[in-house]
DNA sequence: ACAATAAATGCAACTGTGTTGCGGTAAGTA
DNA sequence: TACTTACCGCAACACAGTTGCATTTATTGT
């Protein structure tokens, strides 16, 4: 449950300033725990809220490192709360991203480490990112 | 190099008819090594070249296992060449997809595979997609 | 509490990608 | 060569993403 302190917090911590809008965008994500698109956010937000007001907040939640992206093959950009250790000079999200699907919601595994990759002579690693598809912990269990 | 009896054989074992505009797709992927998107595809192609029918070629070629997409968090969707073993029936791409942060382009890295990766109790493993982010041999050696 | 100021919002307008329907065209086949 | 059906091309639309600019509001210092 995401209180008004803490989104002070976290926006403070930011830089950014604390609006109403943007304590409602951050409510979403932290009562959802899923990785979420802008249209997602948009059906729980209050309908009068605007588009690209959502829009801009998302780009500066991802720049501050509150959001990161996740990546998804289905074409929509999607995000999800940053961990702690983020901030707007370094992200750090070697943590796999798990894609289920039955429900079709992504969350991010923060427990499970990406493997350390050996690339061929010639390629500098900077950043890995892993989708794990699959079912999930809940779509397993409930049946 | 792509020849028209390459593109036939292809297109053959895929079970779709051979058109000009289909192997001038293919030839585009054949000469380019890396993922494209849409727009990467149209820039090269002849500017007559239809939008929608290079948009249904890409979902067919998808469908039939001739081209499969690649993770990207830019949000545009990219294709790349699949391998032999893919098929209609089933996909394999157990391999890692590098994007360089120079040349901005993805390829496939064939030869590296992706790890195991050990899920938490209740998830159920179907499939990894792995993009890694770095300096590709072509620019980290030109310098 | 108030004023100053810089940040954030809201609206309009526009670009580009993705998607479907449908009538015409041409590839495969006998 | 003629037939059948896949494929193409065009129109039209849905919707995500993006920018400029005028207005509002959170913050800071008085
Ligand atoms: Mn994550
Ligand atoms: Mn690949
Ligand atoms: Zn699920
Ligand atoms: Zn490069």
């Amino acid at each position: 449950m995401g209180s008004t302190s803490d989104n002070k917090e976290i926006l403070q911590k930011a830089g950014l300033r604390l609006t109403r809008q943007r304590s409602e965008v951050l409510e979403v994500f932290t009562n959802k725990k899923t990785a979420l698109s802008q249209a997602d956010i948009e059906k729980v937000l209050p309908p009068q809220f605007d588009r690209i007001t959502l829009y801009r907040i998302l780009r500066s939640f991802e720049g501050s490192g509150i959001l990161h992206k996740v990546l998804d093959d289905s074409g929509t950009t999607r995000f999800a709360l940053c961990g702690h250790h983020c901030s707007e000079e370094e992200h750090q999200h070697e943590h796999v991203h798990f894609k289920c699907s039955a429900c079709e919601k992504i969350q991010c595994l923060e427990e499970v480490e990406i493997p350390q990759i050996r690339l061929p002579k010639g390629y500098v690693f900077t950043e890995a990112k892993l989708l794990v598809e699959g079912i999930c912990k809940n779509c397993s269990e409930s049946r």
